[in-house]
RNA sequence: GCAGAUGUAGUUCAACGGUAGAACACAGCCUUGCCAAGGCUGAUACGGGGGUUCGAUUCCCCUCAUCUGCUCCA
C-alpha cells in the first residue's frame, strides 16, 4: 500500500461521515476523534461480530462490563502504578528523548539496576558517571520527568492525593478482579473465558496515525482461564481463532501476519505473546495481541487483596490459580484496518469510482432504496420501511441513478434497491450488488429474506 | 512534551497590505430515468487571540490543531 493511499483513505473517511476531528468547532482537541453516523454503525458492527464469535457462540465464555473507575489498589497490584511510568529526559543539544533508567543500565552494561531509584538518584548517577547522550554525545540533559501513562482524576469533591483514582488503562483487570464472582455465579469449570468490550485510557506520549493510536480507545478483551499446563494449547487455539475472525470478515490474507515476541521483548507478565499485525501504509501495525499471562495477574491480586482467588478442581481435589490466555484487540485500529483493506479506487472507462468492499455484516448501510423517479417516492418509502428491519438502510432520490449508486459504493453499501415503473405491475424491484454491479429482479415479498441472507457473518 | 513543516468554502486549490475566486461536492427548481447527463438558482471560507498599520487573510508574536521524527504496543 502506498503512503498516498492511506492519506486517501483518511480523507475519504473524514469526508463521508465515518470520523470527525474531536471538538472541531473549538479548534479540536489533540488526538481525539468523533465517530459520525457511518463510523458508529461500522464500529458497532465490529463489536457485534466480536461478541458473537467470542461470547455468544462459545460454550465456555461469558461477557461482563466492569467499571472504568476501579479501586487504586487494582493498579498497584497490576503493576501499572509503578511500571507504567517512565523516567524520561531530553537531550538539550539534539532534542532526542531517553529513558534515564535505560541509559544507566546500558552504561553499566547491565551491572546496575536503577529500578526503584528516585529521580534524584538517577540524575546523580548520570552526572557522576558522565553518561552522554547516545545520539550526539552531549552531557546536557533536562531534568527527569515521570510520565505515567494513566489518566488521573479525583473521586469526591476534594482534590487531594488521597482521592486520586485512575481511568483504567486496560479492561483486563476488570475480568481478573471478577474472576471469582463470575466463576461462582455462572458455575463455570475450567477452561472458561470472561470477555468485555469497553473504553480504556492511556496518556500516550506519542499518539498518532489517525485513529491507530489514541489516548481514549475501546478494547475487546477475552481472559481465558485454563489449568496450568493446558495454557499452550489454548494459546495456539486463540491465535488461530483470531486470525480466522479477520479473514472471515474479509481482510486480505497477504496483509496479515503473526509475529511471535522474542524473549527480551516479552512483558513482565507474559510467558509468550504473539501479535497479529496488519500491513498499513505506515508499516506493520499490531492489531491483536495474544498473550499467555500465566497466573501472574491472579497471583498479584491474591497477594495484594489478601483474598483467596484459587480455583478448586472437584475431580482432582486440587486448589490452584488458573493460567490465563488473553487475546486483546483495539476496536478503532481494527476499524482502520477494515477501512484500509476495503478501500479501492476502481478505474472505469471514463472515470474512477471509490468502492469500499466492506463485508456486508460490517457495512454501515445495508441497503439504499431509490426510486427511479421522484414520482415513485411513495412506494419506495414503503419498501424502505419494510426493509429497515434488516439493519440500517438509506433512502435516496437525489440525482441520477448512476450517481446514487456511486454514493453508496463509496460508503460500502452492499445493496441498492431500485423501484421503477414496472414495480407496480410485477411486484418486483431491482437489487444491484456493489462488488459485481450485477442486477437482479426480486419480488418485494422476498426482499427482506433476500437481503438478510446476504448479510450473514 | 521537544524539533521541523502546514493552516483560505464540505474537499482540492487560487489571489491580494485596501476585507476573497474557481473546480468538485451540497441544496432548490426544470429536464432526464438503471451506473458520476444538462440548464438555471442558491448557501458556505481566511483556525483562534493579540500586536504593527489609516487599514491585516497577507507582516510580527502567542495559542490551538494537523503532518513528520523521538518513546510505545490494543
Amino acid at each position: 500500500m502506498q503512503e498516498t493511499k492511506f492519506e486517501a483513505v483518511v480523507a475519504h473517511v473524514k469526508n463521508s461521515g465515518f470520523v470527525y476531528q474531536g471538538s472541531e468547532i473549538y479548534g479540536g482537541l489533540s488526538n481525539t476523534w468523533d465517530f459520525g453516523p457511518l463510523g458508529v454503525e461500522l464500529k458497532e458492527n465490529i463489536k457485534k461480530a466480536w461478541w458473537r464469535k467470542f461470547i455468544q457462540e462459545s460454550p465456555q465464555n461469558v461477557g461482563i462490563q466492569s467499571a472504568i473507575l476501579m479501586n487504586p489498589q487494582v493498579w498497584v497490584a497490576s503493576g501499572h502504578v509503578g511500571g507504567f511510568s517512565d523516567p524520561l529526559m531530553d537531550c538539550k543539544q539534539c532534542h532526542t528523548r531517553h529513558r534515564a533508567d535505560k541509559l544507566i543500565e546500558d552504561d553499566s552494561a547491565g551491572q546496575v539496576n536503577p529500578g526503584g531509584w528516585t529521580n534524584e538518584q538517577m540524575m546523580d548517577y548520570i552526572k557522576e558517571h558522565h553518561i552522554a547522550c547516545p545520539d550526539c554525545g552531549a552531557h546536557d540533559f533536562t531534568d527527569i520527568r515521570q510520565f505515567n501513562l494513566m489518566f488521573k482524576t479525583f473521586q469526591g469533591v476534594l482534590e487531594d492525593a488521597k482521592n486520586t483514582i485512575y481511568l483504567r488503562p486496560e479492561t483486563a483487570q476488570g475480568m481478573f478482579v471478577n474472576f471469582k464472582n463470575v466463576q461462582r455465579t455462572t458455575r463455570r469449570k475450567l477452561p472458561f473465558g470472561i470477555g468485555q468490550i469497553g473504553k480504556s485510557f492511556r496518556n500516550e506520549i506519542t499518539p498518532g496515525n489517525f485513529i491507530f493510536r489514541t489516548r481514549e480507545f475501546e478494547q475487546m478483551e477475552l481472559e481465558f482461564f485454563t489449568k496450568p499446563g493446558e495454557d499452550l494449547k489454548w494459546y495456539e487455539y486463540y491465535k488461530d481463532f483470531c486470525m480466522q475472525f479477520l479473514l472471515n470478515l474479509g481482510i486480505q490474507k497477504e496483509h496479515l501476519r503473526i509475529r511471535e515476541h522474542s524473549q527480551e521483548e516479552l512483558s513482565h507478565y507474559s510467558k509468550g505473546t504473539s501479535d497479529i499485525e496488519y500491513e498499513f501504509s505506515f508499516g506493520w501495525g499490531e492489531l491483536w495481541g495474544i498473550a499467555d499471562r500465566t497466573d501472574y495477574d491472579l497471583t498479584c491480586h491474591q497477594t495484594t487483596s489478601k483474598q483467596n482467588l484459587e480455583y478448586f478442581d472437584q475431580e482432582s481435589g486440587e486448589k490452584f490459580l488458573p493460567y490465563c490466555i488473553e487475546p486483546a484487540v483495539g476496536v478503532e485500529r481494527l476499524m482502520l484496518a477494515f477501512l484500509c483493506d476495503a478501500y479501492e479506487e476502481e478505474q472505469l472507462e471514463n472515470d474512477t469510482r471509490i468502492v469500499m468492499h466492506l463485508h456486508p455484516y460490517l457495512a454501515p448501510v445495508k441497503a439504499c432504496i431509490m426510486p427511479l423517479s421522484k414520482k415513485l417516492q411513495e412506494s419506495a418509502m414503503d419498501i424502505f420501511t419494510k426493509l429497515s428491519v434488516v439493519g440500517n438502510c438509506e433512502y435516496d432520490e437525489a440525482g441520477s441513478i448512476g450517481k446514487r449508486y456511486r454514493r453508496q459504493d463509496a460508503i460500502g453499501t452492499p445493496f441498492c434497491v431500485t423501484v421503477d415503473f414496472e414495480t407496480e405491475n410485477d411486484g418486483c424491484v431491482t437489487v444491484r450488488e456493489r462488488d459485481t454491479m450485477k442486477q437482479e429482479r426480486v419480488k418485494i415479498t422476498d426482499l427482506v429474506s433476500y437481503i438478510e441472507n446476504r448479510l450473514k457473518l
